[in-house]
DNA sequence: TGAGTGAGTTGCTTGACGCAACCTTGTGTG
DNA sequence: CACACAAGGTTGCGTCAAGCAACTCACTCA
């Protein structure tokens, strides 16, 4: 998206829009929420120009999404983690994962999938662990990498769980 | 979005927003998800550029969301509808609605809800009657207009329910 | 001393978006 | 008959965001 407006819309659908709409904001987003917290190495998984990940991050951390935390001094360095309204994005993450797996499919098996981490149980596009039936927040659940992978030649290795 | 690939990633998120991550696109599919179905009322409803919505709708019936039907001939005049692939976005709305919703709410409640049509129940973040316990499909369900709708003038009255 | 790293910022170019005007086929109105 | 109007677009132009590469800055390590 180039800008994140849009006039005379009174609905919730377009205000979230608004702020998580833009180009790659999304995927930074899933990407902080399966462990990477570095500028580096947001950079380097999305491919994502170092300019506009910098405007991303910042308009992500105004908007409440991300907190932004020092983990060194001397240099500062930082590191970038979801509040409580990202993590709350999670069901809206799920939902695009499994309509992309169901209506454009990887030949060899989708690429990622998402497990319940209390019964190992594949998670719906609603959010529900379909092997114990519960319904799960994004803390309760974690990628995990699926037999699709390898299409591109795995670079893109596991990222540490949360 | 400017470009809608996501080069390098394998991941079905990304898929996803390649086709419904433009700007527009998810906006376009939620009106026509709640009746708008004409060129003009699509525009007018939105806002959008006429040239942009031209593309838009392009894009939507090259992958197979919306079809494009005529519904009467001498001047050509067609109507969107979703397809099942279009259909299928609907937890993906219900999910960003409620997040809006729930994290940038209007001052006077929500501008509109989603009801259960069999037993008139709100429909939770998951797309589950919050009466009923039911799962729920696009089609079990129908939009209102909530108590925030009157905030710009109420420009937006209650389309047709499908 | 020199190379490397993390986290950006700056400058330039390209291309998508917003806007207004135009086109086409037909219907209604005086 | 002439003219206006409507629906559903297409065309042209200017602006502004995205992509890319180069640069900065503060430190670390060999």
């Amino acid at each position: 998206m180039l800008r994140n407006d849009y006039p005379g819309q009174v609905c919730s659908i377009a205000r979230s829009l608004e702020v998580i709409g833009e180009r790659w904001t999304l995927l930074i987003v899933r990407d902080v929420m399966n462990g990477r917290r570095r500028f580096d190495e947001l950079q380097k998984g999305l491919g994502v120009a170092r300019n506009v990940l910098s405007a991303r991050l910042q308009r992500l951390v105004e908007e409440d999404i991300l907190e932004r935390r020092a983990y060194q001094q001397g240099p500062e360095r930082h590191e970038y983690f979801l509040t409580e309204k990202g993590l709350d994005l999670w069901p809206a993450l799920v939902a695009l994962l499994a309509w992309g797996d169901r209506h454009s499919p990887n030949p060899d098996g989708p690429p990622m999938l998402i497990v319940h981490k209390e019964c190992g149980g594949a998670v719906s596009d609603r959010g529900i662990c379909e092997s114990c039936g519960k319904l799960l927040h994004a803390r309760d659940a974690r990628p995990v990498p699926g037999p699709g992978l390898e299409s591109t030649g795995g670079k893109a290795e596991a990222v540490a769980a949360r």
